[in-house]
DNA sequence: CTGTCGTTTCGGCCGGGAACGAAGCGTTTC
DNA sequence: GAAACGCTTCGTTCCCGGCCGAAACGACAG
């Protein structure tokens, strides 16, 4: 038998049948900002029932896209490692790309959700394009279709902000990865700049995340804090006061 | 109705059904080199009736995968974008790390792929992993998980070698993207260098595409060239005759 | 020990979609 | 014009796999 590749197109489609299912896709997506969920979570998150999500976890275990942590009487699945998450923002860039806003009937939450959302570690939504809008505008940031990277004057502005990047950048020169926004069809700055920068948000009470969705709420805190480092206006478009300075956040 | 998203998980699964049928995926593994191919000869590849080739095709194209070039009787696709090139490869490299060499019958033509073949538009295998590690070593290049860059000197290393980076660099300040080998497991130069890098090889001879495969052919030319400019050699194991500095290609 | 809760296993139902062959359509070659 | 070729459309078959409910299992709480 020749027929068979030992590796490549057969595991190629593998992989994909399992996130190509609507149920799984949910989970997986529902698992997307890095958190564990309980199996009972999961199968809310897929709208089915609990045997069902118990059948689809059992698949995305055994093909080790996601983890089991046993605790007492639950079950915590996360994705099993960066890799995966990566893997599932490229099919979600593309898939974005592909459907050109084909029925558009603009959800109350999805408006949450476009604000601001986690995204694996870091975050996404209007607010996170508009800070690597800002970022680049000031010369701190280059970012790229395939690549990005920092400005030493970046640097000394995202250290001053309370990043820790020292670390990291002696053992990686380059280390800000872009990722393709599925709602504002950008880029956004991810990789451990990205993730230290989210981190940072939720330290300074900027961002708080919500129990049952990845949209981050942003504090009155964070209303001042992105106006004033950043030039940002993040609040919802229809909510509340008009914003002073509209563009700021279009851009 | 509020439980259709509109857009997000539901499209992530769409997209992936896609990739997730064996002979789409082998389709699509036929056309990750770039090239443009026949339905007959997609068909080929995926060793299935025309008629079912035929249907497959015009899914992948209604989803945006593919373009569609008609040119006389023949009707060539090739994939949409490099971003749909770079989802491939991601699930690739998941699928990759989640299967640890689960059955092993190495085919005669899986050697000819494991040492050079192409990834879309830059090369991949044992040979293309050997360059990254010469680059590093040299302090050329710093490869790392999320994102890669050149130093000074490897810019004019390469430039010496024939790339022209300078267009590309005033354009982008970092454009070196690290691409997870499904192979070796370890990283390589995908990006705008990775490209560079492989348009050279084959323009100077040292590498050959051949008809039917995505692995290429070394060249005796390439050979001396990759021993010459990298330290590297480029035969197959067990093929000719044994390596005289073995240690190079290993590592 | 008994009840409750979270989760898995089993059995059976059902639909979507992948497969093929035959026939049709447009293009090129002789 | 006829024949060969490349590809698609149509109609049919058929099987894989997702779904649920009932029941079993294990863990914790009382």
């Amino acid at each position: 038998m020749i027929f068979a590749m030992s590796l490549g197109p057969g595991s190629l489609a593998e992989v994909a049948a399992l996130l190509g299912d609507p149920a799984r896709a949910h989970m997986l997506d529902a698992l997307m900002d890095g958190r564990a969920l309980t199996a009972t979570e999961l199968a809310l998150a897929a709208r089915v029932a609990p045997s069902t999500a118990s059948a689809h976890l059992a698949k995305l275990e055994d093909a080790r896209l996601l983890t089991l942590l046993k605790q007492g009487r639950h079950r915590y699945y996360r994705l099993a490692s960066p890799l995966v998450g990566r893997m599932l923002e490229s099919v979600m860039a593309v898939a974005a790309v592909q459907s050109p806003a084909r029925h558009r009937p603009p959800t109350p939450r999805d408006a949450a959700l476009g604000l601001v959302r986690t995204c694996y570690d870091h975050l996404a939504g209007r607010l996170a394009v508009g800070i690597a809008d800002a970022l680049q505008q000031r010369g701190y940031l280059a970012l790229e279709d395939e690549a990005g990277a920092l400005t030493e004057a970046g640097t000394r502005f995202l250290q001053k902000f309370g990043l820790d990047l020292d670390l990291e950048q002696k053992r990686r020169r380059s280390f800000c990865r872009p990722c393709l926004d599925w709602t504002e069809r950008r880029m956004h700055i991810g990789g451990a700049v990205g993730a230290g920068l989210a981190r940072r948000c939720l330290e300074l009470g900027w961002l708080e995340r919500r129990r049952d969705s990845r949209a981050l709420k942003v504090t009155p805190l964070g209303l001042e804090g992105f106006r004033h480092s950043f030039d940002l206006d993040a609040t919802l478009p229809g909510a509340g006061a008009k914003p002073a300075a509209k563009g700021a956040t279009g851009r």
